[in-house]
DNA sequence: TTTAGCACTCAAGACCATTAAGTGCTAATC
DNA sequence: GATTAGCACTTAATGGTCTTGAGTGCTAAA
């Protein structure tokens, strides 16, 4: 992106598309020859090797060895995505799949990052992604107790990013219906919308005081249960779906750059790490050494976050080589993140402003 | 199994498990040479080679060339682990770590599951692999709503597999406590302990009747939710982590064997069948084409299960090449699922049953 | 029954020639 | 000055031949 491409000739716009099309669908080098059968002009190999050895000086194709064609480099690549690609026109069998989907509101979000991920893999032939983020629970806000028979009752905590959160707590002992209702008032007069550094040792036992002897012995086990929410996975989830396909392209059949990307994927966090820092509500590609781990240089990561306000809940995208068909694969993480999105702006729209409604 | 192999001689065991022995650790097919200084006893290469020729005879080896040595066949590996095998000693250190995880008690099942198998892919250095299985609720128990605010509620069910379940309704309207209460009453007179078959139209116009008008609009959703809580994925779910480091063994260098595997591991519904299938409370070693998943032809696949009750609530095991140092895997899968089955059977004694207690 | 010895087999590696694809460069042409 | 024809050159891939070494099976002797 440090790169001027202004100064490119539609001749040679005209060659470099053409070689990275016929190199996307068939995975070889494209030589001169080639091309003047492929090219919307008529020029002579002779003129379209001098254009190469240019466009090679520039940075945008490589020579795997001097008696191959071209191919394009991650630079190629990235000028291709950034200016040359032609947006992918999707057939209405994809729609139609794409909208069986999201039709199915009532889903919870992982689950519609997880089957729309799937769906994307399935149509784009790549691996995908769907990363389901934790905004992390900083307080509890409400807690409530609830009776569930002999022996246990059920804690349900609300939290902070507004999720229901539940824990049995299993007494021996009886404890009565009175004991029960002082200990929801102490919990909520103790521990709502408090940090977790604040729960010292004295605070604990004065909510034992407060909380009477019978039921006493539960101040510690539920304390334990509440740091257990709040300190619960924060880093969000990535699952991937369908890596086998990966080893259908020839860039993979090397074992060990495959075993790179797949230590890759295996860890999470490098990946994990890429997702969290991209741009929001705008389609990410990450072209071969962009990502900058080192192991995926010949892999390209696209996605798109989903957002709920100014927080980044979800993503979904794509891995895969960097010869990869930009086009049809971002025109599809693009239309399907959208209406997951879509969905999400509409279920907000419903509880809480209706002011927006009226507009 | 359907093999007798009552009828091998001393000296055949003593060279079969050095066969076993040396490629286990080597990868390499072993001859002859070798074995005559790797015995312990003394025997010509001549002698060893009549009867490495009857032992492939029998279907315990094989030679992938002629000129090359013998290699265990999957038989072979059977009845090493059969009758062979000597007891893996587990060092202090393995025992440490093993120890270290099964302590921190307070973990929920799949936590622990996954951790564990996480664990046991680090020692053993396979593939590992983690089930939480999914007893299905068939029915509700117990409904409870509770407010949370302005316009939702919680409605909080209790299942028959002792879990609970909270779905957060949204009603635009407002709701009195008197509507609530009923709401609550109406469910739990109407739905609980109900099979999903016998909740028809004319039931739920009943149900709207006797909720009032304020609340009818309520019913509709909430027995969707219902719904959705039974029929979440029954299946289980199967995790797998480490893939990655099958990719170092010399039998997975073929890319089209590796995608094989890979294959299954992805699917997943394979594997699932088999470890749903499988016997309880002991070790299950499927050696090769043993597991009828014909793409898992030279994988091994071991695991145990973990029941509660007489109801399997998880396994977890280990998947590799059919080369596998068996011995160090079982004792290693073993001694982990026996730590988790007694966390889960101690867990189980403080609620129910005191009388095992005092005994 | 065991063993020494020998002929035989086969995969793997080294070496070599051939082929085909594609290039870069020069000189002629438009 | 841009384009093109033509040619020498480079290189990976393919396939053949030879050699080597590990290992076997079999026979005959111990």
């Amino acid at each position: 992106m440090s790169f001027e491409f202004k100064d490119l000739s539609e001749r040679k716009k005209l060659i470099l598309q053409a070689i990275i099309d016929a190199h996307i669908s068939g995975g070889e080098p494209v030589g001169s020859k080639y091309l003047t059968q492929n090219l919307p002009i008529s020029i002579s190999s002779a003129t379209i090797r001098n254009e190469m050895a240019e466009l090679e000086d520039m940075g945008l194709l490589e020579q795997p060895h001097t008696s191959a064609g071209r191919v394009p480099s991650e630079y190629g690549y990235r000028f291709y995505v950034n200016s040359l690609m032609k947006g992918y026109e999707m057939t209405m069998k994809e729609i139609d799949e794409l909208n069986r989907l999201t039709k199915s509101k009532q889903e919870k979000l992982d689950h519609i990052l997880e089957s729309a991920a799937k769906l994307m893999g399935n149509m784009t032939n790549y691996t995908s992604l769907a990363f389901k983020g934790n905004t992390p629970t900083t307080v509890i806000t409400q807690f409530k107790t609830m009776r569930m028979g002999a022996g246990k009752f059920l804690l349900v905590m609300m939290t902070s990013d507004e999720n229901v959160q539940t824990k049995v707590i299993n007494h021996g002992f009886e404890v009565s219906d009175d004991s029960l209702e002082r200990l929801e008032a102490v919990l909520n007069k103790y521990l709502c919308n408090v940090d977790l550094e604040q729960v010292t040792l004295s605070l604990i036992s004065e909510m034992e005081r407060a909380v009477g002897v019978e039921a006493a012995a539960l101040i510690n086990p539920i304390v334990k249960g509440v740091y257990d929410v709040i300190n619960q996975n924060a880093a969000g989830e990535l699952k991937f779906q369908g890596v086998d396909r990966l080893l259908q392209y020839p860039e993979f059949s090397d074992i060990g750059r495959f075993r790179g990307l797949l230590g890759a994927i295996e860890k999470k966090d490098d990946i994990l790490d890429i997702v969290s820092h991209s741009k929001k509500d705008e389609i990410n590609v990450y072209i071969g050494s962009e990502n900058s781990v080192d192991v995926m240089n010949n892999s390209t990561l696209i996605f798109r976050t989903i957002t709920q306000g100014d927080k980044v809940v979800g993503a979904i995208g794509v891995i895969g080589p960097c010869r990869m068909d930009y086009s049809k694969v971002i025109a599809t993480v693009d239309y399907l993140s959208r209406n997951i999105q879509q969905m999400m702006d509409n279920d907000k729209l419903l509880p809480d402003k209706e002011s927006e409604d009226k507009k």
